[in-house]
RNA sequence: GGCGCCAUAGCCAAGUGGUAAGGCAAAGGUCUGCAAAACCUUCAUUCCCCAGUUCGAAUCUGGGUGGCGCCUCCA
């Protein structure tokens, strides 16, 4: 088998992915701040790495997949007061929602989900090991990583401590000795949410959670840490800071960065206020287009978000889905052919697409072919021994095609369902009267048995004025409502 | 100012040395009582510009132009 290629942020090339501990395969993905609902940006993040692991385990390897929560940060808090609501409270609704949001999109669950209050003992043992080691230092209640200690740091971003002088921040208050250092430990202020520790009560600093809960979960050297371009400085440089400072030890061995969502040319982001929730364009659109648009770029590249783009990816679904509900009807009670050469095509190019850095629009362009073919069979099967060997090929096809959408988690509900919600919800939305829909279909079937096709097209106007498309098939005329 | 990324058809988008995937849109056709859907065909001698390396470059090198990002919370 040909190695998994993964263009990995360290070394700044691709890479073949070599797992530490084979068929183990340790993932950590930086997860949501839980203080607002989820943003576009927020699930091209977790769609692309669902992918990378329903590819990984595709192949063989036995995936443990981690995926965080932070629920406590100054945006939390910050949130609690304006709603008057205790910080748990705001954290533990947005969590709810994100999850909402995931199962809408396909995304599953990771197997561990570990939550930043539920580990408070790992990250303070944590800071205890890199005070004692000298990278870290209490001032006033506050514990600081000491940067100019630790000789690798700017590895990952490729910075120079010196260029990062200049832009550094110190908030007021702060007690740090070089405008570089980073804050572990937070010392609480009146009514903020608080833990003890040896420095006095207070909360962890952002990036120490993720150091903490993935050596837990996944040891102090693993696989693959991933997360959005924009955590590569300095949430994941600290990151590796903190880990490689207290162990010795190297870190996570390949680092995956997804590319931006952008609107207008610009990033889609909370402090340019030009972000959509998830919620907001699901309203709007199946979440499965979503996902599919999504997934049509590949997941290092930006991707510029419209309705347009959205729109054009659920007709596209329509089209998948309306293909495999076509050869359900068509192939029922069919015993599959053996896989043949489009079977086999669509399997390689899907793994050739996939192994290099997990290609999804080219996953996506391997699709296009056996779905043609699979209508083509479904629509003109022949007559007789010729009949059943092409829905024969159908339903192996059909078979195939499902197979590769898994992979991608795509089409993976049942296409008649999928169909009638799709059309409940057209109808709805132009307030149509699926009734009277019904009861115009049976006079023009009525007109059209009896040739009385000049009373049929008049139907057909009437009922494309509504907004209704009439197909007829050999099993009766189908409707649906036009987009 | 420092560091980095990107530029492929009307639109979206793969392709990183061997002669431009795929989708949308458009045009023609097959099918159909007429349609729709589906299927077939056509649709970039060319990959922002200039120079170079090479038998060969969208792909490598240098320069330019345009856009974006990180350096501060951010996926």
């Amino acid at each position: 088998m040909s190695p998994q290629r993964i263009f990995d942020t360290l070394s700044g090339e691709k890479v073949d992915l070599v797992p530490l501990r084979p068929p183990e395969v340790g993932i950590y993905v930086c997860g949501p701040t839980v203080y607002d609902m989820s943003h576009i940006g927020h699930a091209r993040v977790y769609v692309a790495f669902d992918v990378v692991v329903r590819w990984l385990r595709h192949r063989g390897y036995r995936v443990r997949y981690v995926r965080n929560y932070t629920d406590v940060d100054d945006k939390i808090i910050q949130r609690a007061n304006e709603l008057h609501e205790p910080p748990s409270a705001v954290s533990e609704r947005f969590i709810r929602e994100y999850q909402i949001d995931m199962a809408a999109l396909g995304v599953r669950p990771a197997d561990v989900e570990p939550k930043v209050t539920d580990h408070l003992a790992e990250i303070l043992a944590l800071i205890e090991r890199l005070v004692a080691r000298g990278l870290a230092y209490a001032s006033q209640g506050d514990v600081y990583f000491s940067v100019r200690a630790f000789p690798g740091y700017g590895k990952l971003s490729r910075r120079k401590l010196d260029d990062l002088r200049a832009g550094a921040r110190v908030e007021p208050g702060e007690q740090k000795r070089d405008p570089l250092d980073f804050a572990l430990w937070k010392a609480a202020k009146p009514g903020e949410p608080a833990w003890p520790s040896p420095w006095g009560p207070g909360r962890p600093g952002w990036h120490i959670e993720c150091s903490a809960m993935s050596e837990k979960y996944l040891g102090v050297s693993f696989d693959l840490h991933a997360g959005g371009k924009d955590l590569v400085f300095p949430h994941h440089e600290n990151e590796i800071a903190q880990s490689e400072g207290a162990s010795g030890e190297p870190f996570a061995r390949v680092w995956m960065h997804n590319g931006f969502v952008t609107v207008d040319e610009e990033k889609m982001s909370k402090s340019l206020g030009n972000f959509f929730t998830i919620r907001e364009v699901t309203a709007k659109f199946e979440p499965e287009a979503l996902r599919l648009f999504l997934l049509g770029t590949h997941y290092r590249s930006p991707i510029a978000f419209s309705d347009k783009g959205v729109a054009e990816a659920e007709r596209r679904l329509d089209y998948l889905y309306e293909s495999l509900g076509k050869a359900d009807l068509a192939t029922a009670g069919v015993e599959p052919l053996p896989n043949g050469a489009v079977e086999e095509a669509l399997g390689r190019e899907l793994a050739a697409a996939m192994d290099d850095d997990f290609n999804t629009p080219g996953a996506l362009g391997a699709l296009s072919a056996p779905f043609s073919r699979l209508n083509e069979l479904c629509e003109k099967p022949g007559k007789g021994e010729q009949r059943r060997r092409s829905l024969g090929e159908a339903s192996s096809l059909a078979k195939a095609l499902r197979a590769a959408g898994a992979l991608l988690g795509l089409f993976e509900r049942e296409p008649q369902l999928y169909l009638d919600a799709r059309r409940g919800k057209l109808a709805a939305a132009r307030g149509l009267d699926v009734a009277q829909v019904e009861r115009l279909m049976a006079d023009r079937a009525a007109a059209r048995a009896a040739k009385d096709f000049a009373r049929a097209d008049a139907l057909r106007a009437e009922l494309a004025a509504l907004g209704v498309e009439i197909m007829d098939t050999p099993r009766g005329a189908q409707w649906k409502v036009g987009s």
